[in-house]
DNA sequence: GTATTCTCTACAAATTTTATAGACTTTTTA
DNA sequence: TAAAAAGTCTATAAAATTTGTAGAGAATAC
């Protein structure tokens, strides 16, 4: 499972996909939209920041922003950033891997499954962006026609 | 990434899977050949027999065997058992499903993708048995040839 | 009936996750 | 140019989970 940390980032930046055009989005508006608690955010949001992710400006009219169009930010990218490891196991991760205690992977079975998991699972969150998760916006729905 | 307790789980089974023939085997040699702290791999392969994957055999001979025939467990049903969910959502879950807070899952974009990662996922996962994680048995090869 | 082996429950230590606090910096604007 | 607005940064605390240990108990074989 996703850590929580990881399902807010997901939230935050869905919520500043749809609104990618806006300029600046303020912290507590996300927090409070996406009833994520604000410090915790903070957090949050200057480590997508510190990767590249999100842009920031500071003082009044100041806020978050995607630094790139949505769908160059691949939900890949963003799991790796805040959880870290996508695989499930340690000596078949790319991007933080590590060599089993015992093992040889060469003809260790167990790592040639989870090789065929790990790709599966990365068509999809390499192939998935930030577009695909865009909130849909309530406002923007006119429900009087 | 799966739990110690997981990896420690496939790579028991994975022992036992290539030894279905041969009898009850010890946790004592499960845990020494696999290097698993011993009292921990107790609790662990008594879970796996509650949950019907593995028999046992108290005494002398006794020790542990597989239930069924090993490609009739799925890989899948062993991380269910031992770490719970395998999908990364709570929301997205068929076994261990847990509605989110404050969205409604019909147009919730981040859940339709996680929706897809799970499937992808499961597609390795449920075809994927014991049978093909089974221990190569370095006895079993012969060299000089 | 005793040695062997799994069973069960409780607990303890370590690690990770989740969250909060508060001082600091940058920017805007009146 | 000072005050308000907003993000930055580091440290710490609380809670939860994971990992591992202890030891008495029950079943079986010989």
């Amino acid at each position: 499972m996703l850590s929580k940390k990881t399902q807010y980032a997901l939230k935050a930046l869905s919520y500043l996909a749809a609104r990618q055009d806006q300029g600046p989005v303020l912290i507590t508006d996300i927090a409070e939209q996406k009833k994520i608690p604000i410090k915790f955010l903070e957090n949050i949001l200057l480590e997508l920041k510190n990767a590249q992710i999100l842009g920031s400006k500071k003082g009044r009219g100041g806020g978050y922003f995607l630094r790139n169009a949505p769908d160059k930010t691949s939900l890949a990218t963003v799991i790796r950033v805040v959880d870290g490891p996508i695989a499930l196991l340690p000596c078949v991760s790319l991007y933080f891997y590590q060599k089993c205690a015992d093992c040889t992977e060469e003809i260790c079975p167990i790592n040639a499954v989870f090789v065929q998991v790990r790709d599966a699972t990365l068509a999809v969150l390499e192939s998935k962006t930030l577009e695909d998760i865009q909130d849909l916006i309530p406002e923007a729905i006119d429900f009087s026609i």
